[in-house]
DNA sequence: CTGAGATCCTGTCTGC
DNA sequence: TGCAGACAGGATCTCA
């Protein structure tokens, strides 16, 4: 489910967290993508939350001495839920205790993945991370370099989180098709004109898509339980078979490392 | 080092 | 309806 816009607004969601206590953390289901260790249950009782920020597709929450990442995979969500309301959901697999009110972490697939860390900024998971899409950081000049140095083709590139962070599969194709580049063309061909258009479009397009509190195509959610809207404004993903919005010609769906990709022919080249 | 492909898991949809 | 198979927003790991 989630790419930057999703967490972002998650984040943004869980941020009337910030200088709270978190009481306690109940994990229902270690199974997630990886084995939830026990640190997260007995480290983090009677915590006060210092920040709440989100890295890459990572949630952040730190402590004074130590940082919960959790990170929603493909199917998670977080959800806000009276205390008092006392009801699950299947496949919710872990809660944040808070006074009144809890955070419960919900995935089916589990892919999702919870972890409790004195230095996040070292952490395997983050360490390699690449630069945000939405810094002054990513430019053109940045885009070429790396395009250059690649033999993959810019759905790949974009996608490369040790590279580009957050922009997953619905946005890859969603930017490529603003900025006019076929997914499928050699990154190592692209030009410095398409990176300036490229990196535009992806900033306009994550930019939007958090304005639209993300997009919900299946069962998205913020965790303040509203609907995301950008599932709207979709341009190419998903539409395989309809007309482009600009040219009228066929949306085409291909694969791209094993993912869909969809994309106009006649208007990217 | 790079890159392609398999893999983790559940739910939903499509086609026979 | 039933059931098999494809597919889904991610990203790591293995192997060549």
């Amino acid at each position: 489910m989630p790419e930057l816009p999703e967490v972002e607004t998650t984040v943004r969601a869980i941020s009337k967290f910030k200088n709270k206590t978190l009481k306690e953390i109940i994990v229902h289901n270690k199974n997630l993508r990886w084995k939830v260790t026990d640190k997260v249950e007995l480290a983090s009782k009677n915590k006060k939350i210092k920040e709440i920020e989100r890295r890459a597709k990572y949630i952040l929450i730190h402590f004074d001495d130590s940082s919960l990442m959790i990170h929603l995979g493909m199917s998670g969500k977080l959800r806000i839920q009276k205390i008092k309301n006392n009801f699950f959901m299947k496949h919710d697999h872990a809660e944040l205790i808070f006074s009144k009110e809890k955070i419960i972490f919900n995935d089916p697939r589990r892919f999702g993945s919870i972890h409790l860390t004195n230095d996040f900024k070292h952490h395997k998971l983050i360490k390699n991370l690449g630069i945000e899409p939405l810094s002054k950081s990513f430019n053109k000049r940045y885009l070429f370099d790396i395009c250059n140095k690649s033999n993959l083709n810019i759905k790949k590139v974009i996608m490369d989180q040790k590279k580009i962070v957050g922009v997953g599969n619905i946005y890859a194709s969603e930017s490529l098709f603003l900025a006019k580049i076929k997914p499928n063309k050699s990154a190592s061909k692209i030009s410095m004109d398409d990176c300036h258009d490229l990196v535009k479009s992806i900033k306009k397009v994550l930019r939007y898509a958090i304005k639209m509190g993300g997009t919900t195509l299946k069962d998205f959610y913020s965790a303040d339980g509203n609907e995301g809207y950008f599932n709207l404004e979709l341009s190419v993903y998903g539409r395989e078979g309809e007309s482009c919005k600009i040219c009228g010609a066929k949306v085409k769906k291909i694969n791209i490392g094993q993912r869909s990709t969809f994309y106009c022919q006649n208007c990217q080249n």
